[in-house]
DNA sequence: CTTTTGACGCGTA
DNA sequence: CTACGCGCCAAAA
């Protein structure tokens, strides 16, 4: 990792929990910021703005509280967000938004995702 | 040191 | 459903 991201950091803290969110899963803004101890949702958001790429941590599985990709100010992150998740099977339901009740990472053990629910196909 | 810049969440009307 | 306001903090220049 690069030198410019201190392991104690906050921002190194939510970026080390985003890693551990589980393929075909999402978290919410506020869920990392609780899992991870950062002041509230908006702090993951500016910590995802300022993702380094060369982290290659798994920044798309991170929507707001609403089921929905977050809009940002520059670049077409959105779009590629929606494409990422899209490729490994999580899709917005009819509304437009992601069924956080289906596709809600929940980090806790004997909760882990493979056991429950079928994730695509539902619609 | 100061200033700028952001991918949010929630209550209320 | 929309609109508005408030709270909140790190990193780079």
């Amino acid at each position: 990792m690069p030198a410019s991201i201190n392991c104690e950091g906050i921002y190194a803290k939510i970026y080390r929990c985003i890693t551990s969110i589980p393929e075909g899963r999402v978290a919410t803004y506020g869920q990392i910021a609780e899992l991870c101890g950062a002041s509230g949702a908006r702090q993951v958001g500016y910590a995802l703005s300022a993702t380094p790429v060369e982290l290659d941590i798994p920044w798309h599985r991170v929507i707001n509280a609403k089921g929905e990709v977050s809009c940002r100010s520059h670049g077409a992150g959105d779009r590629i967000q929606l494409q990422r998740l899209a490729a490994e099977g999580v899709v917005p339901g009819r509304q437009g938004r992601i069924d956080l009740t289906r596709y809600r990472w929940q980090p806790s053990p004997g909760n882990l995702p493979e056991d429950e629910f079928d994730l695509p196909g539902w619609g």
